[in-house]
DNA sequence: CTGGGGATGGGGCCC
DNA sequence: GGGGCCCCATCCCCA
């Protein structure tokens, strides 16, 4: 099972939101993350530098609230152009995928419509002469942002909210970056737990038999090791496994049913 | 080869 | 809405 579950796959279109500003980030540490480590590796001028400073993310609230205030309407298709549904004003963080409103000019009001415009899209009120070139914009524009799908530029995957996009453009751009060994990470916390592979830190005791460990999930791991009966079993031969990499190792190799 | 430890990635949840 | 933490998953390495 794939654990970027958010992730979706491979529509027609996306929005690309303004990368310049989401990608600029570097998380300063705190610098009692390196206490332990002794000050002769890590000078304390080093620890809160200003060069990997750069500006906060800056989102317009206004952009955003476009964002956030409709739902993905996928029912909605060509022949109700009439629905009430609220446009998404995406012209400041794309540039590259409008070619329906750079076409012509902005959508006039409904007044000044002529009357051979009489197709007109629900999305941007924009209207056409004939249906064929209703259903043409809605294809190439209106439809595909209607989806809200977030794509990242560096990869093929897309979102379904630009929160989820923004956490995961982090894995690109790697903004926690060690101060000991230059390692940069997506995120604090994994930045701590490295970390502690300088300090040496072992918070999580295992209550079994006193070993520590630097991270929780390797702690749960061992936990397994002291259970006869571990958590991932085989379903041919009933054999249990202490972790699900073990399981899988098992099943490749064939699993004749008999242990 | 197998089992286990170490390190790390990433989405969800909660505050 | 963002940060911290949780949980799950995976890869690599070693005994």
């Amino acid at each position: 099972m794939p654990r970027s579950f958010l992730v979706k796959k491979h529509f027609s279109a996306s929005k690309k939101p303004n990368y310049s500003e989401l990608e600029s980030q570097t998380v300063i540490v705190s610098p009692f993350l390196y206490e332990k480590y002794p000050l002769s590796v890590i000078p304390q001028s080093e620890i809160l530098s200003s060069g990997s400073y750069y500006p906060p993310l800056v989102w317009d609230t206004g952009l955003l609230s476009n964002f956030f205030t409709s739902e993905p309407d996928y029912k909605q298709s060509a022949a109700s152009p009439s629905e009430d549904s609220k446009p998404l004003d995406l012209t400041s963080l794309s540039s590259e995928e409008d070619e329906g409103s750079k076409t012509s000019d902005p959508p006039s009001p409904a007044s000044s419509a002529t009357e051979a415009e009489k197709f007109q899209c629900g999305q941007c009120n924009k209207s056409y002469s004939t249906f064929a070139g209703l259903s043409k914009h809605r294809q190439l524009h209106c439809d595909s942002q209607s989806r809200k799908s977030f794509s990242c530029k560096y990869c093929e995957k897309e979102y379904v909210s630009l929160g989820a996009l923004k956490m995961h453009i982090r894995s690109h751009t790697l903004p926690c970056v060690c101060k000991i060994c230059g390692k940069a990470f997506s995120r604090p916390w994994l930045l701590q737990g490295h970390i502690r592979t300088h300090t040496g830190e072992k918070p999580f005791s295992c209550t079994h038999c006193n070993r520590a460990f630097a991270d929780r999930s390797n702690l749960r791991a061992h936990l397994q090791t002291h259970s006869d009966v571990k958590k991932y079993q085989c379903k041919t031969c009933s054999r249990t496994f202490s972790r699900m990499s073990l399981l899988h190792k098992h099943e490749e190799t064939g699993c004749t049913g008999t242990r």
